[in-house]
DNA sequence: TTAACATATGAACATATGCTCACACGTAAA
DNA sequence: TTTACGTGTGAGCATATGTTCATATGTTAA
């Protein structure tokens, strides 16, 4: 895409490209568009990961994944207040990565299925490279 | 973690705990802070899927899983412009998810290693239940 | 060297995000 | 029903983030 000033500038000189290789390698360009996913679905897919992508929601993941746990288990476990806790199991209910239960008072969380494992494990052995 | 004020309830009411299980499953919350892995692990993997967690970003990627590109040409492709490409692969360089080649005066990007085509396709997986 | 091209980057701006505070909601025991 | 407990949530604030704009840097050809 091209800035308004590059826009100006190709309307004065009277160029219709950005830059050189599109004339040979638009085939190229083509090509990698057509097979693009959909960008509905990357943007899911990009949020996905950026509900993965804090420091406090990993972390109630990587407790989870010892054990099954109470909103107020993970708030001592964290070190974190109740209510920050909270609104940080809303983000992962609402993008489908944790389960939860109702026994009694409390409130059991789980990691919802066996993908959010692999994420985590995965993206551990990348980053103890 | 407790709130200012419940610092203060607890503080009159004389009670030295966040709520009942911490009592009988005190056990339970230290186990699991033990095998917590560091805090400083776990901000890194977090740092990485937040990297990955940008619409712009993980369409460059995919883009990128089907060839070797060029800023320009990533710029073609997702219809943004230049500038924004540029900055957003400085986010995926300094995150060691692409690599880089320079040819002449253009810059051809890759992924950087295996392990980002798996977290795409284990991410698109878990996106398409 | 100069000009043109491809890419990188700093500043500024608007938007998004995470935590705190206060309080509402749901459940169980008194 | 009233009370206490565990959890959920809206508003407000400070910080983080993504894009644009203008310009700098690096490379090649004239």
């Amino acid at each position: 895409m091209l800035t308004r000033k590059e826009k100006e500038v190709m309307d004065i000189t009277g160029k219709d490209k950005i830059c050189d290789n599109l004339c040979s390698l638009t085939e190229k360009v083509e090509s990698v568009r057509e097979k693009m996913v959909s960008s509905e679905k990357l943007l899911e897919l990009s949020e996905l990961f950026k509900v993965l992508g804090d420091h406090t929601r990993i972390r109630i993941l990587y407790a989870l994944f010892q054990s099954e746990l109470c909103v107020c288990d993970l708030s001592e476990i964290l070190g974190m207040t109740q209510s920050a806790i909270s609104h940080q199991l809303r983000v992962l209910r609402s993008a489908k990565v944790v389960k939860y239960r109702r026994e009694g008072k409390k409130v059991y969380y789980n990691l919802d299925d066996a993908h959010i494992f692999s994420l985590l494990d995965i993206g551990m052995i990348h980053v103890n490279e």
